[in-house]
DNA sequence: CATGAATGAGGATTCATTCAT
DNA sequence: AATGAATGAATCCTCATTCAT
């Protein structure tokens, strides 16, 4: 009974109780606050407000604050994963795929700053929690067949050149995207780039995807602007 | 009246005042404790205790928790810069010297973990102290101009291709960087890459030079393999 | 596996889950508190203690200091006024209601230091807090209809003259009864006169009754000497 | 070194050295730090920095709070009372002498506020200080004998009826002026007054001459307009 | 399933006060 | 006569967590 305000807008509110749609927003919400603050920074005070719910609700459905910050990990990995495997980069020519590639999880770091956040603060504590969470390198390791089977596609067509580890570009190509997000306060504050403006997104997205093409030994900027004309414009802006 | 002899426990301690050292003391264990565990999971306490004096001091020296943590990344900002500025690539080859700062870069992350995580906890917070924090822009611009100086030679020589904006050279330098020890414990778990292994080290270092190299323009490749070349370039620390 | 007997110590320390009185059990307890020493200078632990409860659970129900604070302030306010309306003075002559008021509001004082204590606490944090608690002017505002009711009366009557405001003249009764108990320490000690000496009060007692019945155009000595009338004026309690 | 703005108004502002002078600023901050927040609200570092001192010097001084406390107690009280010895009411007629007093203490409290939130400060703490301040008595009880000799006039000569107390009388006077300003935050807003208003003070200072008059015996208000008519006219505005 | 009540402990700040020079 | 440095101790407040219904 203590300290609400007076306006009831509870009982009013309140969704009809369905245990999994309850799970779903305590989940919702504490992988938003767990990204904010980082594992010990967040308040499950918080989480539960946001929720409509009581603290005592969290620990009844997830056990303790380091359940609940598992599931919120495991949660966002899954789901990269998920959308990451729709893809379909076996069909496409594979300079394109991997353009595609890259592009996809330049954009996937810009749309869920969360996902960022939360993989900082798993690095922070050490990644102790990651290595609790089961399957986690299972529905991962996808990814590095994806790389490594447009690298082999590539490299037998002459486009890359040889001897590229598919570990290492995707560490270029997480790295390069990743660090957008992650250091965008600190990196466009001193340098004085707005990470926000959809117009440095767009360049920095060409950016990265230059790199990464000139790293497999792509005449980058040409594959950019007309396949045909590959060859003649090396020259960017 | 027992006097204490000078060697007792008391001479070990810094008793004799030397505020500066004090400062100094509680600053370093600050970085280190702030790093750690970021701005809000830091605990004072422990602060206090590594530097044998009391909470009371820290905010004797620093007013507050948030006078801290900024002394401590200024702290740390201004001696990366310090260092890089000592660099001294205007005499070297452009492509040599944009190696140099690759590695020097890498070499600086690796070895201060500690700038890493603060730069790291900075963002997690939103960038709101670094911006209260004069002079942080100033002396960290010089970094731009350096870069700007060895590609704009590069250029000229042929080396490099045009078109190329020093503040993308150092973000992808960075990024690359940044995201072995940022990233670490996450990326090393799932794929099973042990950030730790000095043979890694090495060869991430190699990588992210030649990642940066051939998105100069440089054939990446040729200059690693080459051993009859690679003699003059590799003139780094 | 001893059953603890419902006779011993638990049962008699309000183990049995009373919300409104846990409620009501710190309020009691941070009136007098914070009577004694003021806003600040109150000490939560203690009224916790007192209450055999945690400091933890005051913020449980009152949010903050200040929020017990403008809570005990508010009850203390509310209850004089309460017993105040209960005086039912409409119904008496006009000078034995308004000796009857003046005496209420001494005696009210005299048994409730604590009234006068938070009273003086709340002007010495310049009235702050009292403006955020609604309704305080709603249920002191009964006070001046009720004197004026009984000054209109008695000016009808002839008994008072005419010409006064019913604020002054409730300035004047709080103000002379309310020094009796707010200043007793110093001009007690100053003019060696002893206010906790019942004999004392009472003399005081008269002596503000008789002031205010002077101001009231009342002879004053007239009433309070002849025995005769006495009996008839003082139906106070 | 800590802490202090980087501005150095301090070398520059320092007064010459001189003890007396810094001890009587000291006292100065003090009496109006401790009026401000009571005995254990004041905190010794914003005296100190009123003073441009540090906290040590409030030591060196005045050994501890409660000697800074009891001068300033101490020195409030002989303050008014040198200036009420001041008056000079024995060449002047008694009820003019008396109004005459009557008009200074209110007028006292009004200027000094200080004084007054020091006597609610001390009442607050039991009047356990004053009666450690030896003296105290001495210069205060003038201010009695003051007010028996007028009251000795005016019943001799009819002004004023018998039987009245100078020490009842004065704790009339005093109470009613006091009130004015210990209570003016919760009084003034309750009751909407605005104890701030010249015109509202000019209209309680003829209220209070007004109340202690009618108490002696006169009929107040005729006093007020012309001593000639003196009779005729007691209807007040 | 759900929840209001209760608790315990961890840390942050703030100060008065003392020391050594 | 003065002061910067240092300390110890008191409180505060916030939370995660558990309990009883």
């Amino acid at each position: 009974m203590p300290r609400r305000d007076s306006t009831d807008k509870w009982s009013a509110m309140r969704k009809p109780k369905d245990p999994e749609q309850t799970r779903a927003d305590i989940l919702a919400a504490a992988t938003d606050e767990f990204a904010r603050h980082g594992l010990k920074g967040a308040r499950l005070e918080a989480i539960a407000e946001r929720t409509r719910t009581t603290r005592a609700m969290l620990y009844y459905y997830f056990g303790n604050r380091e359940g609940l910050y598992r599931a919120a990990l495991e949660d966002a990995y899954r789901k990269i994963r998920v959308v990451e495997s729709e893809l379909d980069l076996a069909h496409m020519e594979p300079v394109a795929a991997m353009r595609r590639l890259v592009e996809f999880v330049f954009d996937y770091y810009q749309r869920h700053p969360n996902f960022v956040a939360l993989v900082v603060a798993e690095n922070q504590s050490g990644g102790r929690h990651i290595r609790k969470v089961h399957k986690m390198r299972t529905f991962n390791l996808s990814i590095i067949n994806t790389v490594r089977e447009v690298l082999d596609r590539g490299v037998a067509s002459g486009r890359f050149r040889a001897g590229l580890d598919a570990i290492d570009v995707h560490l270029a190509v997480s790295a390069l995207g990743f660090f957008q997000i992650a250091n965008q306060h600190t990196f466009g504050y001193i340098f004085r780039r707005d990470f926000a403006d959809p117009k440095q997104v767009a360049r920095h997205r060409k950016l990265v995807v230059e790199i990464v093409l000139s790293y497999l030994g792509v005449a980058a900027r040409a594959e950019a602007k007309s396949p045909g004309r590959r060859a003649a414009l090396s020259v960017t802006a």
